[in-house]
DNA sequence: CGGCATCCGCATCGATACTG
DNA sequence: CAGTATCGATGCGGATGCCG
């Protein structure tokens, strides 16, 4: 999410999904609703910091609704709006396209 | 491309894409083979530096070919292989999400 | 539990000038 | 025409510590 204007959709969609983890985050909400703890379990490496910087982007995109519980303890849950079902439904072929070529990619020399 | 190790293909794929030119090379090609110029001219924005740079990387990842004529004045075509191509068709539905929603991508407050 | 604030290293990117 | 070289600004993302 860093321009305003974009040369065409792929443009737009790429800067709305790329970054190191709002792929991952998509991915991880398809499933179900999860807290906030359970993200963070669920994406290995993610610090807090990112999680929730990328989530409240995400937010304001209208990709993620976040449902606040007036508990104690607090809890938060994070689910996918239809917004962004259906961004992660045009993910798909491009997942598939990774799941089929990781190998390859991975073997690539990068020294 | 930064990482060695994907939590998914999805992951990979958008590692491989992401940046802020490869999808636009990767759609730029996709129309034709191009010339180095000719590439600087259709992206618009685009300095010298990062197109040889991104090119490199997808050269590398056998994404694009690179045809060197030995003449002079020099010239050097550039055009998608077919691993490249695959990715492309693979990108088509997240560019129809994105030509779909741009609009209210763009409208997103970022202040 | 679910955040926010701050500091900071490092990679990314842009601008400019130069070369075969 | 098709690059290469260098410098500098920017900002992503990690680590740590504190708060309601």
């Amino acid at each position: 999410m860093k321009k305003r204007t974009y040369s065409c959709g792929l443009d737009a969609a790429v800067d709305v999904v790329g970054g190191k983890w709002k792929a991952l985050i998509l991915w991880a909400l398809h499933h179900e609703p999860l807290r906030f703890g359970e993200l963070k379990r669920s994406i290995s490496g993610i610090s807090e910091k990112m999680l929730i910087q990328q989530l409240r982007e995400m937010e304001t995109c209208g990709l993620v609704h976040r449902e606040v519980y007036h508990q104690v303890p607090p809890k938060v849950e994070y689910s996918l709006t239809e917004f962004g079902q259906s961004l992660n439904t045009a993910l798909l072929p491009l997942g598939e396209w990774g799941d089929k070529h990781m190998a390859t990619i991975e073997a690539i020399p990068r020294d």
